[in-house]
DNA sequence: TCGGGGTGTTGATTCAGATCAATTCCAAAA
DNA sequence: TTTTGGAATTGATCTGAATCAACACCCCGA
């Protein structure tokens, strides 16, 4: 849609914003944008890398699937961010897939341009590799999480790191929508959808957090990030 | 001990082995080895980074404690491997500790002569994110596996693990020796060590397996391989 | 208006693994 | 040798979450 990248990645993914002189010409030069339905696979594991990623709009969802078809949802991709970086850059297949989960318009950066710019600017690489750091870091915090909280924690503070992307982080009060369906959400934080619902009623029923499709009103958003930080209750 | 990195980093770690040059000296000249016990910690969650940190000898593991003080194993690092790059070359504190798990001679870069060597060397930066980028894929399968897999598979698949470092892979019969304390195991797998028990007890009598102290014998590699494959038994 | 399929909810039951509580084992120190 | 303290094992019990099985809801197309 847009021929420029100045409205979208250059503003949003830290990434771009490190390339100077010709090379945000190349980009802007290279870069394709497309639509995509929810639920359209970007790619499978296993899949060669061709580019780099990056989200204009919608969301993306990054999951791996086991031996056995069970699949787990690893990490969500939101606006401005980019994916795919990884399995280009160390030239191995993707060890996960990426699927859109809402709808919109994703760009795709060529593998011999990205492969160019990295090699023209160490920054570029340098850019990825922080982008990565801060990948790894979620990971292994999740990891903890799974390991130490129970599915009921797990799941408030994902509802806290959600809200957290609300600007609203003062009032007490926060209003925020789910960005994916319950089956996701289940998948995120690694149990089953059934557990997911009486997690949720639970919740409900302690007047922490009144769900209603998608949208959660949550009254007292310091009770529940209190509430979040396990069972060391005071 | 040894002056020159030429027949420990250089030969193991791939991240130094890109260096050309007057890099090769500045690293032998600014690198420090030093001994360390069992138990000893090498830097903790929070801490600024001083440098990147390269096991000679020994044993160190990566681990995490959260605010209840659970404290979970993520991963071990060998002899050869490097660590701790990720903090210093993001700027951002430790976000989790490293100790020795078993005595051993570790070599620490000051951070000074890392920045100017990846100011200097892009092969550097890249050699790093090769590397984080396959701590990510394991991280990655680590959560795949808390969240799908029971104990007793995890506890399997880390045993084909270890036994893969071996170099009798062809044939069936491999010995093998656990590389840290079963309460350490138990903490990589994320379970008690109760339960840690429990599970090589059980595999002891199904004949999968016979643990003496540390040593392993497993009569039939492939027979633990296919079992830990899952439960999608045949 | 009536299906019909996907998504979410609810209930009954089971089970893996945690927890609590003793021992036992073992290696290093005295 | 005895002591001692951490590591490992074992048993009894409890419980959080999975599993199995219906059922409710809701949006869409016929």
């Amino acid at each position: 849609m847009d021929k420029s990248c100045s409205n979208c990645a250059h503003r949003q993914a830290a990434e771009w914003s490190v390339l100077e002189g010709a090379n945000v010409a190349h980009m802007d030069d290279a870069r394709r944008s497309r639509g995509f339905l929810a639920g359209e696979a970007i790619y499978h594991e296993g899949d060669e890398a061709t580019g780099v990623y990056c989200v204009s709009s919608g969301l993306v969802g990054i999951r791996k699937v086991d031996a056995d078809g069970e699949s787990v949802l690893l990490r969500l991709v939101r606006p401005g961010q980019t994916f795919g970086y990884r399995s280009l850059l160390t030239g191995t297949p993707h060890g996960v897939s990426a699927e859109v989960l809402k709808e919109g318009r994703i760009c795709h950066v060529p593998a011999a341009t990205v492969h160019r710019m990295a090699a023209d600017s160490p920054a570029l690489v340098m850019a990825f590799f922080r982008h990565l750091a801060r990948d790894m870091a979620e990971a292994e915090n999740k990891v903890m999480e799974t390991v130490t909280a129970s599915c009921r924690v797990r799941f408030l503070r994902l509802l806290v790191a959600f809200g957290g992307e609300t600007d609203s982080d003062e009032g007490t009060r926060v209003r925020l929508e789910l960005p994916v369906s319950r089956q996701d959400i289940a998948s995120l934080i690694g149990v089953r959808s059934e557990t997911m619902s009486r997690v949720i009623r639970a919740i409900e029923n302690e007047g922490l957090a009144h769900f209603k499709g998608r949208h959660v009103d949550i009254p007292d958003a310091r009770r529940l990030a209190d509430e979040s930080f396990g069972s060391l209750a005071a």
